[in-house]
DNA sequence: TAGATTGTTAATCGATTAACAATC
DNA sequence: TAGATTGTTAATCGATTAACAATC
């Protein structure tokens, strides 16, 4: 690992999907595997798998590819998946819930320290070992606690206020379910969006555009049917 | 709405927020904004907003701007979210019940048609108003309903098995919560995927690739104060 | 050594931004 | 008409792909 130093977005978003498959192929028992297969594997091109891997510094060997177990790790620690950090989740509805109940936090290195909502008929529960706070309790927690990770789970309206009150807090990372733009309001802040909905409307566009597209064919077709 | 025709992805991508935005401006009661105001709220260059409203046909009006009301509509007909389409949700687990509860399905034309699952305790408890399924009910009740569109909320390692039978079902279109990587194995089908696992990750590269800096950042101080 | 495959530089492609004439 | 702002073309920037010398 040497190079590093402003790595795009483009190769960073890539790197999970690395760490997925060569997770795989370990398990697999798969030992070395070279930048083509790789590529087909993932549907990446070759040049493209050499390109990223090579920001961080070769892990590879000329005439043998790489070696499945330590690129694994090498991504494991680019992705910092070892350094302890500390989250709390806000909002205990529905996905709230399910992201508590859900997420593999531990193979990240991330703790989940403290869920908050403010339904009384929530609070005092417990959800993977943690006991839903609530919501006024925030400051206090926290200021205990330091958390430098905050999952918005909670809805937009009140994301706006809640927002203030954990930059406030000094927390700086989040990951974001809401609809509410964290960054337009704190520049310096980064967020990682899960925006459901949205990713939602992108499908249903190519849906539609499918079928537009099929219309079109048809009545291509069915002009030539008449001209010819 | 004149021009179309291969619109990028990254452009498609940038839709829904727009109709986000837009949304919520006509829901304020704005009229009329320019793309320089629509850029700076939605922390895009001008530049890109015109560039983008255009792939579809100019919407604006020189020396005006653009009507909000009408954009937003525009939009919602691109993103197509009138055209009615049919979805049945696979695995109705902690994620296929937050799904099921949380999203907003029919501002965006579709309609739940069927949850599928193959544990006896959920089997027949309804969600959303509709009814769980027996898994094992799967091809009978899509030879009926023909739904278009699948939302996968199980293990991975039901995935493949589970989209090999939806693929015999004709269906095409996915929004995939799984990691099981469904093109790899069927090219003609369009998947939008929700890996909620990648996207933690990267935030976890951003928190951890800043701790690096900050503590390089401190040896550089450091080594400043010793040598001056 | 010969063959394979990397690391890396150069070429290409696509997406974003800037500029400005057209026009409301 | 003058001012504003679009639609569109050209320039720039960044990301991907191709090519190949280096080397295991």
């Amino acid at each position: 690992m040497a190079k590093r130093d402003n790595i795009s977005m483009s190769v960073i978003r890539r790197l999970p999907r690395y760490y997925r498959f060569l997770s795989e192929l370990a398990q697999e028992g798969v030992m070395r595997i070279s930048s083509k297969e790789l590529a087909d594997k993932m549907r990446f091109t070759a040049s493209q798998v050499r390109q990223d891997f090579n920001c961080f510094g070769g892990f590879g060997q000329q005439g043998y590819g790489y070696s499945v177990e330590q690129l694994k790790n090498e991504i494991e620690s680019i992705l910092g998946l070892h350094e302890p950090k500390r989250a709390i989740l806000i909002g205990a509805g529905n996905l709230g819930r399910a992201v508590a109940a859900h997420m593999a936090f531990e193979p990240k290195g991330i703790k989940l320290i403290g869920i908050f909502d403010h339904d009384e008929k929530l609070i005092g529960t417990v959800l993977r070992n943690v006991k839903i706070s609530d919501m006024k309790l925030l400051e206090q927690f926290c200021l205990k606690h330091q958390p430098n990770l905050a999952i918005l789970c909670v809805p937009k309206e009140a994301a706006k206020e809640l927002s203030r009150r954990l930059y406030a807090l000094d927390i700086r990372y989040y990951w974001n379910f809401s609809h509410y733009d964290l960054t337009t309001d704190y520049p310096d802040v980064v967020v990682e969006n899960v925006h459901m909905s949205d990713s939602l409307m992108t499908l249903c566009y190519r849906i539609s555009d499918d079928i537009e597209k099929k219309q079109t064919q048809t009545h291509l077709q069915h002009n030539k049917e008449q001209s010819g």
